[in-house]
DNA sequence: TATGAATGAGGTTTCATTCAT
DNA sequence: TATGAATGAAACCTCATTCAT
């Protein structure tokens, strides 16, 4: 059974994002990947020069497929679309790809250290490049009235992003049958609505 | 110079602490915590078992510290306090905690495969306690009327604490230079007001 | 383009001779090889079953071409020649060899124990013939008086040689830009002055 | 059985030349040097980084054993003693050390493109030292007026040294029982009377 | 009790060789 | 015949843990 180059390629990768995801970076071993990948030991180092390769591509993979969806759902909006719409739109893509890719977010963050530094500063822009993409979204509120004048967005995107990261694997982990929608119009209430009782914020 | 057990044991514990938080589990070598911690690599093994060992006592240490903080500060505020002035100052707690403890968090999740099953009840249980102890704050909020009724506390406790963490992660450690008290007025504004204009949320 | 084939296995082994010469036996890659002679990996194994049998090709082609070099020297000389000047020319020959086959000498030092014994012993035929060779011409100057009738031979030609090679390669490599002229005419004086002060060796 | 730390080290060292100069570099496994010098495989890496490391110390050591017993060799002479008599001593010590050697020499020239930069000029350095130290004998000889006006010590130096070398390894490799005094008393015969016959080199 | 030298299982990576196309 | 992708044995090296002192 042939298969193309650029193929196999894309398998390993693909098995090599699924045992990080279960198992970590440093619990992963190069044999594990190829016996996932149905290919030798060997084979994998045909296509990847290290183990640290193997990571570095699955975690830009992960986050270009991120973006890409992101924008494409945006695009996606006629001009008048409502910005609460749009917002709990992107909760989704993100939510779906944060309970997927815990182990990338926290490997960063202990990985970081030791990451070829092209590699952290191509992180730092990705980053930026999310947060940029739904600060635009927030602004465009901000000038059709739904968002409050004095938000700082750039540090409520964070906010928002790692609020949603973290409840959602709180409340799936550990409760696991939870109701989705439930959870989501709670959450979209404590973003948009926040805590507080008839707080009568009003525009400034 | 002599040393009282329980006081190396302790040093013991506060080098690997420093270590972990540097480096991570993974590249954090039992040799260092040794040197870190002025004694032999043997004498690591006369108190604990194992590097893992280590990591859990180190875990727990921490949590416990962080339980102890928000129970001594919540003692600490007369019965009528206000509810915010009481979330800011969890708030102030719990990020400082989660800058100093962002390995953990990465540990717990590509460690907990591995780990001894009782640590993982013990940490479930530990979890539970801390968002109980806010989530009490959260209800004592809504029975004064400073917190909506509809707001579901477990959802909302894990969102903001969550966010807490990402956003301040985001914004010191990219920025570095942001001013705190801007950084949590601000927070605080997303948290009890939304981001939403003239939400005019009233009462059930 | 029809290459036939013999034509690219000499390819191969031309190749093959620059690399080893540059890097060793070990420090050459069969990929390597095949590149520098511009064919597939794999067609290097249609020419030859292993990476050793291309070195012992490699080896028997310079070794041949070395005394097939000598022989057509030293036809090439009238009868009546002067026996220095064979010594002359045969060590411009075999410095030409050892300057560019150093590695040669060395894998087969090193490698000896692991050839096939027929190469071995091959080695050994060839050996002798070269010293055969250059004995011949001495034993010419003996006959002819030019040569100390008393010189054992078997002992001088592989000094002579051995000296010929290091004195070339810690001359050359070291300082690069010596006369070849001047340090020729001061070799040929030792080998058949000697060192000594006006001996005064007189035939027995 | 304790051995002290400085001891193991030397047993490693002695263990990794035996081993080196049977097989190579390159046919030489860590193991097997812990094995023959009776440690386990991650001992050796107490005392040693790398394997190349190894080589070097061993390297280094054999060298300098070399010119410890060459200084010493001549320390031991009376100023009167004849030159000759030097030259002939300092053969025996260097054939020793050429034939138990062999491969170290042969290492050197292919491993030198990937040896470390200041061990290559560490053993320019020692090169240097060794010829220096033999030429100072010739020099000597030249004003005695034993040894001719216009000799090239530096060409005559390798030369000779390379001529032993080659000679000797050629002579008892091959016929294994000849007698040492002759083969020597020969060379002594090529290297102060030269090949020629009557040469009758009178002083410039 | 305290130490650090010794250990070897276990991991990553290389590369000669095979084999399907 | 020619190729180069696939392979896995074999090598190097690390480091948690043991143990003799």
């Amino acid at each position: 059974m042939y298969i193309p180059k650029k193929e196999k390629e894309k398998l390993i990768l693909e098995a090599a994002y699924r045992i990080f995801s279960q198992k970590g970076f440093y619990n992963t071993k190069v044999e594990e990947i190829a016996e996932a990948a149905g290919v030798g030991k060997g084979t994998v180092y045909e296509y990847f020069s290290s183990k640290e390769e193997i990571f570095e591509k699955v975690m830009q993979f992960q986050v270009n497929e991120l973006i890409r969806r992101i924008k494409k759902q945006l695009d996606s909006f006629t001009e008048s679309a409502d910005v609460e719409d749009k917002i709990s739109k992107l909760l989704d893509i993100y939510l779906g790809f944060a309970r997927k890719n815990m182990w990338l977010f926290y490997a960063l963050v202990t990985e970081v250290g030791k990451l070829r530094p092209d590699l952290k500063q191509w992180m730092h822009t990705a980053r930026s490049k999310i947060f940029k993409i739904i600060e635009e979204v927030m602004l465009e509120g901000k000038e059709k009235g739904s968002i409050r004048r004095d938000l700082d967005t750039q540090i409520a995107v964070p906010f928002i992003l790692g609020g949603i990261r973290v409840s959602a694997e709180t409340f799936f982990n550990m409760k696991g049958n939870i109701d989705y929608k439930y959870w989501k119009k709670h959450v979209l209430d404590i973003v948009l609505k926040g805590m507080a009782a008839s707080t009568g914020n009003m525009p400034d």
